[in-house]
DNA sequence: GCGATCAGGT
DNA sequence: CACACCTGATCGC
């Protein structure tokens, strides 16, 4: 939960997230997305009466965001007061100050934030330097590297201060599995299950938030079925989204709630209220995604558990674990942090310690690195004075010395303003705001920005079709492949050599039990497999586990499908396919979004392939690793594959010693060599898929 | 009747 | 574990 108080201490006069209290007197307004507890205040009548006093004052968000607020009749009356930003285009915005009428430009630029249809993050760019507000967001190591509008020329920009999402600011949340790690156990469980006949469906227990739109669409994709939700109006202009889903019962997949869901299912019946087809009862299983997190050193990480009969947990994460925040803030490097959460079972000193270290002021001691392949790498340090303030700055000190002054663009180029503002309503402070464009990055962070995306494809051939069980495990600290190449990241100095074996890394010191705690949680649940009985057990069976048993969670690898599923959707509605590259988009018009390459054909691969690759990859370089995608929580019979693995997951839960750390770690020089040869077949070809899902829903594409 | 807050549940 | 809600009870206007 946000604790943010919606203001930040260089411009104060804006609010973000939070519109009640003094922010009832804000000049202007933003949105990072569409989830309550960054919209408290926005529909109370005092700041209605606020909107009917104060015509100038606006609300800004994404076009996603935009379209999702005002699907709900409650916020209707924001209506005319709504300024859709286009994602990654820097824009101006005049501020006028009502009492003594003086204005003031800053240029805001939407980044996309990877934490639910709309998110972004906000980084302003005006008098008071530069400040970037990340709202809620998940981005994966090396992220930031790709972000060019967080670069100028090939640096990163100075940043004054960064307000950071610290949901899991603590080392006991280390590794979370990437997304495509999630959706790929998820997608296999579906599959498995569904696949039996068509009696079998699945229920995916999501709570009444965004955020699970690319879990569906991905299930939807690869395996041809559309998931079954309760509304779905809000997504009438989001034809990538809209494709996926379904008002008609009678499909496999649901994803429908009900306030009493758990009455429903226990009578064998889905929320929506589907008990059976041609009177033939259904088998049900659910699957409750839900966060799961490993400590630094723990190599395993089950993205599935078993935790019933037929129901199952599955990891997925709105937020980036530890590792990434970190990771992120240390390539930013912002002479300030501002935690705008405070997890819990932590302190905001305990979360400042962490981050104060990834910060300017610290690396002023310490020499830049440079890395290896970093051409986005930031090069400069130094700063200021400022750091002297203590340690404590946290929130309220004033500290900043006097930050010199950005010019207000640092954006490279200004491009002819295409976006009409216009949109909605007064034209008035449209005729302030300009846009710029931001010029392309240099190849580099093209190049960058797509690795992930070919290797992915290029293992495919590979393939291990024989059997698609894998034991990849997923490990975090494993190096990534990806971030070989854009490598960024943290300048921290400790860390500087490989960076990616945490261990090494600052916070190895802390590691300790933390870990073990997170660990052996997991295990702890783990179980066996036992229900034969039914296909349930056939399927994870079929999975090329055999039977294990005992308490080890065992886990049924995954396999990495081929998808044989049929993408045959392209046709999807109508929308006319472009196929342009996120930031190419962005320049039309601001309120209708235009449908976007998602729909092109490859996309839908990409990111199965991509998970597919990195597994591969993870086998590969270092059989060490496993990536256990199902376990069974119950005891009973389990059929498990690989009884090291067990016993891996055992010694980890339990013991967990923050033994030396490079021993678990795979050999770096195989993967070294690995991952330059990846490299350089990247690097020959084209990419042309794109990264990330369409999670970054900031480029979820609206249409008319 | 509505809103804000808190407790409790998922 | 936590998240992002939702419901219901209570209190104040």
């Amino acid at each position: 939960m946000s604790s943010f108080g919606g203001r930040m201490r260089e411009y104060p006069w804006l609010s973000l997230d939070r519109f009640d209290r003094e922010n009832l007197r804000a000049r202007a307004y933003f949105l990072s997305h569409c989830h309550k507890d960054h919209m408290k205040g926005l529909r109370a009548p005092s700041l209605k009466r606020r909107l009917e006093c104060s015509l100038k004052v606006h609300l800004y968000c994404s076009p996603v965001t935009k379209e999702l607020l005002l699907t709900s009749p409650k916020y209707k009356f924001w209506e005319n007061r709504i300024v859709a930003l286009e994602v990654e285009t820097p824009t101006q915005i005049s501020l006028l100050d009502e009492a003594s009428g003086e204005k003031e430009d800053i240029v805001v630029t939407l980044l996309p934030a990877g934490h639910c249809p709309g998110s972004v993050m906000f980084l302003f760019q005006g008098p008071n330097g530069t400040v970037l507000y990340t709202g809620d967001f998940r981005l994966a190591k090396g992220e930031a590297a790709r972000m060019e509008l967080l670069h100028s020329g090939t640096r990163v920009k100075d940043i004054q201060s960064v307000y950071l999402d610290t949901t899991f600011c603590d080392p006991r949340f280390y590794q979370i599995p990437s997304r495509e790690e999630c959706l790929n156990g998820i997608l296999e469980l579906v599959r498995s299950w569904i696949t039996l006949s068509r009696y079998h469906v699945v229920w995916l227990n999501c709570k009444a938030a965004y955020g699970y739109e690319y879990l569906f669409t991905n299930l939807s994709e690869e395996l041809g079925v559309k998931v079954h939700v309760n509304k779905l109006d809000m997504f009438n202009n989001m034809p990538e989204i809209l494709y996926h889903v379904t008002t008609d019962r009678h499909t496999q997949i649901h994803a429908c709630r009900h306030p009493r869901d758990d009455d429903y299912l226990r009578g064998n019946r889905l929320p929506c209220g589907m008990t059976s087809r041609n009177g033939t009862p259904l088998r049900i299983i659910s699957v409750k995604p839900s966060t799961m997190w490993f400590g630094e050193r723990t190599r395993k990480t089950n993205i599935i558990v078993r935790t019933g009969e037929s129901s199952y947990r599955a990891c997925f994460s709105f937020h980036s674990s530890y590792s990434e925040i970190k990771d992120f803030l240390g390539y930013i490097r912002p002479v300030n942090v501002y935690p705008n959460v405070v997890p819990m079972g932590s302190t905001a000193d305990e979360v400042v310690k962490i981050l104060k270290p990834l910060c300017k002021s610290y690396s002023i001691k310490s020499e830049p690195k440079y890395k290896p392949l970093g051409t986005l790498k930031r090069s400069k340090t130094m700063d200021l004075t400022d750091t002297g303030e203590g340690s404590d700055d946290l929130f309220d000190t004033e500290l900043t010395p006097v930050r010199h002054k950005i010019p207000k663009h640092q954006v490279e180029t200004r491009l002819p303003e295409t976006k009409a503002s216009s949109e909605n309503s007064d034209g008035n402070d449209s005729e302030n705001r300009g846009s710029y464009k931001a010029t392309t990055m240099p190849m580099s962070s093209q190049v960058d920005f797509i690795d992930c995306e070919e290797s992915n494809g290029e293992d495919d051939d590979e393939e291990e079709s024989e059997k698609n069980t894998v034991w990849a495990q997923s490990n975090a600290d494993m190096p990534q492949w990806d971030v070989f190449f854009k490598r960024d990241i943290k300048t921290t100095d400790d860390s500087s050599e490989n960076e990616d074996h945490p261990p090494s890394s600052i916070d190895a010191g802390r590691s300790q039990s933390p870990n073990l705690f997170s660990d052996s949680d997991s295990l702890s649940d783990s179980t066996h497999i036992s229900s034969q009985n039914s296909s349930q057990s056939t399927h994870i069976s079929e999975q090329g586990s055999q039977g294990l048993d005992s308490q080890a969670d065992t886990v049924l690898i995954t396999s990495q499908q081929t998808h044989g599923a049929d993408f045959s959707f392209l046709n999807k509605g109508g929308s006319r396919v472009t196929a342009s590259v996120s930031h190419m988009d962005n320049q039309t018009e601001s309120h209708r979004w235009k449908p976007l390459d998602q729909n092109t054909p490859c996309t839908g691969n990409t990111d199965s392939d991509l998970k597919r690759k990195n597994q591969e990859t993870n086998a590969e370089a270092g059989d060490t690793q496993t990536q256990n995608t199902l376990v069974d929580v119950n005891n009973e019979k389990l059929k498990t594959p690989n009884p090291e693995l067990e016993r891996d997951s055992q010694s980890s839960s339990d013991f967990e010693i923050p033994s030396t750390p490079e021993a678990e770690l795979p050999r770096p020089d195989k993967l070294h060599c690995l991952y330059k040869k990846l490299a350089a077949v990247l690097h020959s070809s084209a990419f042309k898929k794109r990264k990330v899902p369409n999670y970054l829903s900031s480029d979820l594409n609206i249409t008319c």
